[in-house]
DNA sequence: TCAATATGAATGAACG
DNA sequence: CGTTCATTCATATTGA
């Protein structure tokens, strides 16, 4: 096969054993459990964590694979970022149905179409919904001041953050917890 | 994400892993005309669009069939992307010597914004001399040599791809002109 | 029908 | 932060 070797800083992924393309590593390759992790952490408000909760939730999630710091902080900030990139795009060409055909009435399907778009169509809402979770500000607002506080020292875990998706996880729950500060 | 990702467009998700999921997902497919127009904003030096410029794009060619203001976008990244990585690829020698070793962002400079390329065609012009390999040899057939032909005359900016009457037209032929400011 | 290829989509990493 | 680059994944397309 490919020669082995260029393991440039011993990144490598091991989610999908059998994947058929060569998949090269050089850089983090999140496991499935970890996305699951940063993204429920994420819908319970977590948007700019500081750099102790960074630390924190690296080191929890390392257990699933290999990850570092950075890779928490770059996918905070890319999560972020799109979220409101894909608003913003999506706002606008909503109907565009304008113009053109269309002259039928029973058509419709369409329509849906653009709606369902931000909705998760699986997983439904599961994790937390015991907060203002919804600091989707669109424009600029930046209020999303709410941030939530990672702190595994507590011992009054407001709610603790545990996958609560009723599926196998095999694995020892995040010990990091949510608290507002 | 990873195991059901929300994209964008809502369909699809990105199984990583397991071999071919069942899943079907519909994916934007471009109609020969919407290429062809994308392709001429393109070779009209065009390749990082505004938001603006996305929206405006995207609602001209929703007359074609449908399309989103992502589609566009993805389209200019990756046209852009492989047009480059194509490039690279095959600029090994004459690169040569001395001077100026571009990491690989030489010429885009001009990317951000279409003011800069347009106000500013020395620059670029000079760039492309320096380094042969960087705007021409489009592998899109036909001939656009000269592509970023800048006119020298900054303020009849009749380069543009398509005409320019002005601010408005709406349906059948496609109306787009590059909004340099 | 399947392998190879072109290209739409996604996302980690970084830049300004 | 918003934007851009690089690489990868997935699928539509095409050729044999």
């Amino acid at each position: 096969m490919e020669d082995n070797s260029i393991n440039m800083s011993g990144f490598c992924m091991r989610s999908s054993g059998s994947s058929s393309s060569g998949t090269k590593c050089g850089r983090w390759n999140p496991t499935t459990e970890q996305v699951k992790h940063l993204t429920q952490l994420f819908r319970a408000g977590l948007r700019t964590p500081s750099t102790d909760q960074i630390q924190k939730i690296s080191n929890q999630l390392s257990f699933y694979g290999k990850i570092e710091s950075k890779n928490v902080f770059y996918w905070f900030q890319n999560h972020k970022a799109r979220e409101r990139q894909k608003r913003r795009k999506v706002s606008f060409d909503d109907d565009k149905d304008v113009i053109v055909h269309r002259r039928d009435n029973s058509v419709h399907a369409s329509t849906q179409n653009l709606v369902e778009m931000y909705s998760e169509p699986n997983r439904v809402i599961e994790t937390l919904e015991l907060f203002p979770l919804n600091s989707f500000g669109d424009s600029e607002s930046e209020s999303e001041k709410l941030s939530m506080r990672v702190n595994e020292s507590r011992e009054n875990p407001i709610f603790a953050y545990t996958c609560t998706m009723g599926e196998q996880m095999e694995h020892p729950p995040l010990d990091l917890r949510l608290s507002f500060v």
